[in-house]
DNA sequence: TCCGCGGGAAAGTGTTTACTTATGCGGAAG
DNA sequence: CTTCCGCATAAGTAAACACTTTCCCGCGGA
C-alpha cells in the first residue's frame, strides 16, 4: 500500500466504473477494492460524494493522458525516414491501439456513462479523444509523402481514429474484434486505406 | 395508445436504457413512461423481472433490424451502374450512418451495458453489428470496380464500418462529431479512403 | 344479471443505497 | 507519559430500489 488512500480510491473506482458502470458500482464496493472496510463510509474522508470520485478520476486521468499524448506526438514529430511509409503507418496505427488500450478504462467510462455529466465530457474529450484525432492529423502533415496531398485531414482523422477507438470498444464489449479481424489484419487494412490517399500508391502487399 | 402495453414497455425501456443506462433506470420510470402508474409494479404483469424487459427489448429489436439489413442488402445487390463509384460509395456510407442512427438506442445500450450480459451480446452483434460489417464486405464484392482488387475485406469492413459506428457513438456522447467533422465531410473522407483501394483511383475531388 | 378474467392500482415487503455521526486507534510531538 | 490529530471503523438513517400481494374495475359471454 505505497499509494495514498485517495489515489487508490481513484484508480480502483475507475476500474470498477469501467467494468460495471457508474450507477452499478456501489460506494461500498469502491471502499472494499481500495482496502477500506466496505459500507463504513471511509471514502467520504476523501471525497464529498460518489460523483466527486468520478469527477476526480476523470480529471486526473485525462490530464495525465493529455501530457502523455503530447509527448508521444513530440516523438512522432521527428520523422523516421529510415523506414518506409508503410511501416511508419503501421507504427502509428499500433501506437493508437496501444494508447486506447492503455486508457481503456477512461475510454470505456467515457462512452458508457459520461453523457449524463456534460461537464466531464469536455475534459475527457480534450484530454484523450481530441488529442488522438489531432495527433493523426499532425502526423500526416509531418510525413513528406503526404506533403502534396490535399485532403480534409480532420475528417480523415475522424475516420481513421474512430476506427481505432471502435476496434477496442467492440473488442471489450464482445470479447472478439469486429469482423473477426485480428489485430494484425486490422492494422494492415488500416494502413492500406491510409496508403490509398497517396497519388501514386506504392505496390501494396497481397494479404 | 394503439400499441399494446407490452410493446410500449419494450420501446420506452429501450429509450430510457439508452439515455440513462440500464442500472440507472428504475422500474418505476419505465412504468411511468409506458403510461402505467409508477412504482405500482404493473410492469410485472408482462415481464418477470427488469432484466427480462432488457432481454426482450434486445431480442426483438435485434431480430427486426437483422431482417431490415438483409432487405437493404438485397437492394444493394442490384448494382446501380448508372451512377459513378464515388456516388455509390457515398450512398453506402450514408446508408450505414442512417442505419446506426435509426438503431441508435440499440447501439448505445450495446456498448453501454451489454458486456455485463454476454448472452445478450451475441444476439445484438449478430442482429446489428455483424450484418453491418458483412454488408460492407458483400457490397464491395458486388461492385465491378473492386472485382480485381485483392484485399482482406473483413478487415476493411472492420475499419470502415467501425468508423461509421464510432462517428454516431461519439456524436451522441459529446454532442458534436469527432474531429468536428460534419456529416458531409466525414462521408467525403470515408469515400476518399475507400476509393484509394482501387488500383488506379479516379481523379479525386479537392475538399 | 351474473360470472370470469385480463390487467392495472394500492399498498406494502425486505434489501440496498448514498451518506452521517460518533467512537476508537496508532503514531508523532511536547 | 500525555496530548493531540489524522484517519479508519462501527453503527447507524432515510430514501430508493426491485419485486409481491391483494384488491378492484371494466368488459365479453351466457
Amino acid at each position: 500500500m505505497t499509494r495514498s488512500t485517495r489515489e487508490r480510491i481513484i484508480d480502483e473506482s475507475l476500474r470498477l466504473f469501467a467494468e460495471r458502470g457508474y450507477a452499478a458500482t456501489s460506494v461500498a464496493e469502491i471502499e472494499a477494492a481500495s482496502g477500506l472496510s466496505p459500507g463504513a463510509g471511509g471514502l467520504y474522508r476523501h471525497f464529498k460524494s460518489k460523483y466527486e470520485v468520478l469527477a476526480a478520476a476523470m480529471n486526473e486521468h485525462a490530464a495525465r493522458t493529455r501530457v502523455q499524448i503530447a509527448e508521444t506526438l513530440a516523438e512522432f514529430g521527428v520523422v523516421d525516414t529510415s523506414s518506409g511509409i508503410e511501416e511508419r503507418l503501421a507504427h502509428l496505427c499500433r501506437a493508437g491501439l496501444a494508447k486506447v488500450s492503455e486508457e481503456r478504462e477512461l475510454t470505456r467510462v467515457f462512452f458508457r456513462d459520461l453523457s449524463q455529466f456534460p461537464e466531464l465530457v469536455a475534459t475527457v474529450r480534450e484530454g484523450l479523444l481530441q488529442p488522438m484525432f489531432d495527433a493523426i492529423t499532425t502526423w500526416f502533415h509531418a510525413q513528406p509523402e503526404y506533403a502534396g496531398v490535399e485532403a480534409d485531414w480532420h475528417a480523415i482523422g475522424a475516420v481513421l481514429g474512430g476506427a481505432v477507438v471502435h476496434y477496442r470498444l467492440f473488442q471489450e464489449t464482445v470479447g472478439e474484434p469486429p469482423g473477426r479481424a485480428e489485430r494484425d489484419r486490422f492494422v494492415s487494412a488500416w494502413v492500406r486505406l491510409a496508403l490509398g490517399l497517396l497519388p501514386h500508391p506504392a505496390v501494396q502487399p497481397v494479404v
